[in-house]
DNA sequence: GATGCGACTGTTAACGATAACAGTCGCGAG
DNA sequence: CTCGCGACTGTTATCGTTAACAGTCGCATC
């Protein structure tokens, strides 16, 4: 910036006006020192920018993994809610691990971040100590949870579990089984889980008949050994929901294998919508959520409470409820 | 810094010096230090560790677009390659255009970033001018280009779309065509295409038979689309290669909706081996490379580059070449 | 002709850490 | 007893930018 002042014959306070849009500066002196930027190849060093002007231009997104499209979709939406806005995303990838979260927020705020988007609403102590100790805008997506950090985009997994579940009790189906998440602490695979017991008791459906299995998302192949499980132990099941639609889609194939037709000897529903379902024979009844939704609302509510720049105590909270649909297809 | 050093009764150097493991510090005083930092809930500024150390700790990742399982895969690999290096991933999506790539190297290297991930070999000349002035280590991904800029991490989509076709010629099909991407700039379709046309010279099967459609990765509906456009216009097709699997299971469902069998009426391929394309009905037959890998030995290879000390005309400099596997399935 | 104001530009001191160098201290060797 | 060295700690300057304040200058106003 020196060499540039020096090239321009101005100061370099003066350098740094003319990268800035809101200062005053004329607009000849403008116009020879963007001149001399753009001859000599002068990029400025945002590093230094933030020390001084103590804004980063960054914000975190934690995600529990990023090769499962509806968090994929969620990392665009944040993404394209960024575009424009002079801030940049700096990713983490929480693997489902609680601990793993808590490492990503003590590393990512020494990068000052200056607001922090994350998935879920299980966190350990320590990093709601770190979080709420940073006086930063937090959004969490995900989840709809009752003692939310700070703003909220999300949904109750259980509640649209359970809808799934009814959709299958009002089409007949009784003896209705579960493929859960294999992973403790993918709280939003639990929360299906949970909606889908509160659901059978609601319609008289009897007892669980659940198994685990399929790391989340959930890989296709552990759906099939899953659905395996519960028919050694349930023979006479005539529907089974999964926890996503990867594993949904294994089941499906292991019906195939079995010489099953889906639906008329046993319904096969799915989580999450992924675009899979749609390519499935018969195709996937599922439960669609607003991936891209949620990260685009959170990204949207990030960028206001940062630019909000009242009193602290009356800032808006946003707490949004993006909507669920179940989608029936064929294969219910 | 300087409330932890006076809370320690030390001097700020010596609390810097106790976060890094490489100092030579007593072991009292670090521990004396350690505790400070842990009862205030002291986090060290990252940003002013990179102003004064002159190292950011960043890598930059520019990908096409996020909600590609391919590529989200490649983010996979490369975020696990960067786990216990200290460095952090500042991703960009560039929509598959140059330009909106140019303008993200433009800001990322504002960042100071160590080095750069990119995909593709197609860039502007300012993009150019910009990573050559830079100075920092590049992987060029997903391609293999002929003038790369410094390391690659790919391979020829030509060659992998070419054995493809060699593929279903050995199966006898003569009339194949090619469902191609919409995007001028999606250099890997492009590349595909090619290696599609070339492939039919090498066996005599005529001219190309060809229509674009479907933005990258190709939306299921516009595989669909596509296939329609296809056959009305050459209607003797026997086979179809689409670019994406996401694509061909739109041309698959297609074929599904005509009452067509496949492949006794008709074959189609995909590309990519997206989980997607082990649920079709028949499954899909692909080609399938190495996302997660291409991502991984990239990250390693620029890690590699960052540690290198030694003269910088000797760096060592990895050229790799991907694997790709014609899997054949039952569409074909 | 003084005054004030607006438009623009420069000066100085941070921002929060680390690099580089300069001690200080204890202890063993000569 | 002195010297030198190793182990540890402190001091000062610096990284590249911006905030805050202090000019300077021209021109309209009274």
């Amino acid at each position: 910036m020196q060499d540039v002042a020096r090239l321009a014959g101005v100061s370099a306070m003066t350098v740094s006006r003319a990268l800035r849009s809101d200062a005053s500066i004329s607009q000849a002196t403008r116009a020879r020192i963007l001149e001399v930027i753009e001859r000599v190849g002068y990029i400025p060093d945002q590093t230094a920018n933030m020390l001084a002007s103590r804004r980063s231009g960054f914000v975190v997104a934690l995600i529990p993994a990023l090769n499962n499209s509806n968090f994929a979709d969620t990392v665009r939406g944040i993404n394209d809610s960024l575009a424009g806005t002079g801030l940049q995303m700096i990713l983490g990838a929480t693997d489902y691990s609680p601990e793993r979260e808590e490492e990503l927020i003590a590393t990512t705020l020494r990068r000052r971040p200056e607001g922090i988007i994350l998935a879920g609403s299980k966190h350990t102590a320590r990093a709601r100590r770190l979080l709420t100790h940073a006086g930063l805008p937090i959004v969490q997506i995900w989840d709809f949870p009752d003692d939310p950090l700070d703003q909220v985009v999300g949904f109750s997994n259980a509640d649209a579990a359970r809808a799934m579940v009814h959709h299958l009790a009002d089409r007949g189906f009784r003896r209705i089984g579960f493929v859960g998440s294999s992973v403790p602490s993918d709280t939003r695979g639990f929360e299906r889980q949970r909606g889908y017991c509160e659901a059978l008791v609601e319609r008289g459906l009897g007892p669980p008949r659940l198994v685990n299995a399929a790391k989340p998302p959930g890989s296709i192949e552990q759906g099939g050994l899953a659905l395996g499980r519960l028919l050694e132990r349930w023979p006479d099941l005539d529907a089974v929901f999964c926890v996503s639609d990867l594993a949904a889609c294994g089941a499906m194939m292991e019906c195939h294998r079995r010489g099953m037709v889906v639906p008329r000897d046993i319904a096969i529903a799915g989580f999450g919508d992924f675009e899979i379902s749609r390519c499935t024979h018969p195709r996937m009844s599922t439960v669609a959520v607003e991936s891209y939704e949620i990260g685009a609302l959170a990204g949207r509510h990030l960028v206001a409470a940062l630019e909000y720049d009242g009193d602290p105590a009356t800032r808006p909270v946003a707490r949004i409820r993006t909507p669920f649909t179940v989608i029936a297809r064929e294969s219910t």
